[in-house]
DNA sequence: GCCATAATTAACCGTCTGGTACATTTCGCT
DNA sequence: AGCGAAATGTACCAGACGGTTAATTATGGC
């Protein structure tokens, strides 16, 4: 990518092609013509696509229908279906990642700072379906192309090393357990939200949808925060 | 899940269509043809690709080369690709849930009664990842295909009871606390012994490969246990 | 032995789909 | 203005893929 100051608007508002934009954060502004804008565009669809769709299930001429621009751009831009898969996929977890770095925990008492990373989690994760999708795809790919991206692992170890000072001043404050690698409570943390969004569908087919409701969710959030609270508990 | 010679016996018994075979439940021993092997062939060797690929990655040359029979068989016992993509998937959750009949857990005390049914979960789903993957994908699906299988739906309340009587039994004895809906533990249960599976690529391309090992599950079956029975504890 | 039906084979087909060839326009620069 | 490079539009293609046509063989009952 490399691709220096883009403004990586994935949503929907993004600098238009049009006559001209005096916007100041929009490169190249008054440009009738907007590579980045059309770039993110192209991304932004993708993601939806590949994560409704899957990665044999998307189909380019429809990502490219709903672009702004035409399939030949895609091609000029990401190679191939499977380069742009793997930058949706990139893109998907930066996108996600920088919202995580917006959670200040230090200034907090451990178990206050537990539970707020708990419910942090349960709602981030709740709040980004399409994201969800994208690593549900990827395992059924075996996370191939995961695996291809440098960039994507190297965002997630700061997950880890953010639960690891928490967690030690936890033990240090005599509130917390001994002898709990942080890389298991953050699995813990993450086993449950995940599966709140990637199984939603059949558990509720199977176990009906009193789960889903508002109330449903209050309470799965709930039994998450306590039990990951419980679970570090002296 | 061995992807061998087949073995898998889907349905009511099969048989080899070999020149004959003696076996007593075979129904049909000794035909040269042998309709319902053909079908439980088809149906495991659509299950293990459907599993791999996902519905739309499948493909139904490839699931015709590596069945004993011809692609035209698949037609004319299933119709169309989603007919059978659903049958695999009524033949993945039936040999599912029964194994988990097998588990007895009436004559234990309450705590001793829960510990085992969640690692015996635990164990189970690690057990059977491509079962895992196809629900995997049909929740990419949205369950659409779920949806239209009334067997299915049946075969999972008895999951709830189960818990159900359990939970009462421990909440008379007082070693559980009161207030735990039956279908939230199920959830707590299924989602993290669900997540260990379906998430292990991508989570060990994240964060290394230790929770995969033998000592790593075997901690995280651990942690399981731990987090279940903390939750529910007084 | 004969027949209706179930099971099976092999070649075939129309369309969908990822990907491209090529001509054309737009842009920054001088 | 004019030039080379970047960006884009249009039309197209070769192969893959789900599904089928039509003819053939096996099977069990009578």
């Amino acid at each position: 990518m490399a691709g220096g100051v883009i403004a990586f608007a994935l949503e929907k508002g993004m600098s238009m092609s049009g006559t001209q934009a005096p916007d100041k954060g929009s490169p190249r502004a008054g440009w009738k013509q907007d590579p980045e804008g059309v770039r993110a565009n192209i991304l932004a669809i993708a993601l939806e696509e590949f994560s409704t769709n899957g990665l044999s299930g998307a189909r380019m001429d429809e990502i490219a229908a709903k672009t702004k621009t035409s399939k030949r751009m895609i091609y000029y831009y990401f190679g191939d279906k499977e380069s742009l898969y793997l930058k949706a996929l990139e893109a998907a977890y930066r996108k996600v990642r920088q919202g995580e770095e917006e959670l200040a925990l230090d200034h907090l008492p451990p178990k206050d700072a537990l539970e707020r990373l708990v419910e942090f989690t349960f709602d981030h994760h709740r709040n980004n379906p399409a994201f969800i999708r994208l690593v549900m795809i990827e395992n059924i790919h075996h996370g191939r192309y995961l695996e291809q991206s440098d960039e994507i692992k190297s965002l997630n170890r700061a997950a880890i090393s953010k639960i690891e000072t928490l967690y030690s001043r936890g033990v240090a404050d005599g509130v917390f357990r001994m002898g709990i690698e942080p890389l298991r409570i953050h699995w813990l943390i993450s086993a449950m939200s995940f599966f709140n969004v990637s199984n939603a569908m059949t558990f509720s087919m199977l176990f009906g949808p009193e789960l889903q409701t508002a109330d449903g969710q209050g309470a799965l959030r709930g039994d998450v925060r306590e039990a990951v609270l419980r679970f570090v508990a002296v």
